[in-house]
DNA sequence: TTGTTCTATCGTAAAAAAACGATAAACTAA
DNA sequence: TTAGTTTATCGTTTTTTTACGATAGAACAA
């Protein structure tokens, strides 16, 4: 895939696309709405108001982990969740960064 | 898919999904980036610098389309695209809410 | 110990995304 | 008209994502 042509993706454009990835399912903005709501914790909370089997809102939970946005830790047979601000700030700079320097460039359409 | 539970996604959940999903590969960052460069247009030129395929980049062009975030026009055999500022717009305002919403919660966290 | 609860993981199936080559349509230039 | 450009679309393959049930491990309760 993707076999060189003249330009590789910079790493910027890939991290950004990968952060986006972890946004791009309404089940993990979902989650994170939830934490940040409950200010943080929960598990099995999620999976009685999502529409999705446990196992596959604990493999969503994975991914936005893997994706750095939220942090676990065991407590006991349960686990706790929360979200992790310093992460999200990154992020949040990082498209604002690529919204506002898209924009500044010019705000012109031509077609 | 996704057999009703409590809640199902809102409006807002999906929106933003589908517009994260739109960011969610670097060629499609990048065109984005190419587009906002040069201010406008372009076509045949994206398909040099990307290591992409013509018929990939053209794909790729088509889901910027169908989220909204391009215009495209046929200039006689060439094609001519450009951002939607206004759409652009509402998604970087979409973004930040979701971010500063979730953020002005709680900054707290607990695991 | 035994049973219960909670959650991660495994195995699997179905759907969506990503990529390519080939082709066809639309236009320009000779 | 004929040849060349440019780009969208088709057909196809491969990979990734999404989802589920079943299961296993960990911890608590009795």
């Amino acid at each position: 895939m993707a076999t060189a042509k003249t330009t590789e993706f910079t790493q910027a454009e890939q991290d950004l696309a990968t952060f986006a990835k972890a946004l791009a399912h309404p089940a993990r903005i979902a989650i994170l709405k939830i934490l940040a709501e409950q200010n943080a914790c929960i598990c099995g909370k999620i999976v009685e108001v999502l529409p999705l089997a446990q196992s596959t809102v604990s493999q969503h939970l994975k991914e936005l982990k893997n994706a750095g946005l939220i942090k676990g830790t065991v407590e006991g047979p349960k686990s706790c969740y929360c979200i992790n601000w310093e992460a999200f700030e990154k992020i949040n700079s990082e498209f604002s960064f690529l919204f506002t320097s898209l924009k500044t460039q010019n705000s012109k359409s031509c077609c």
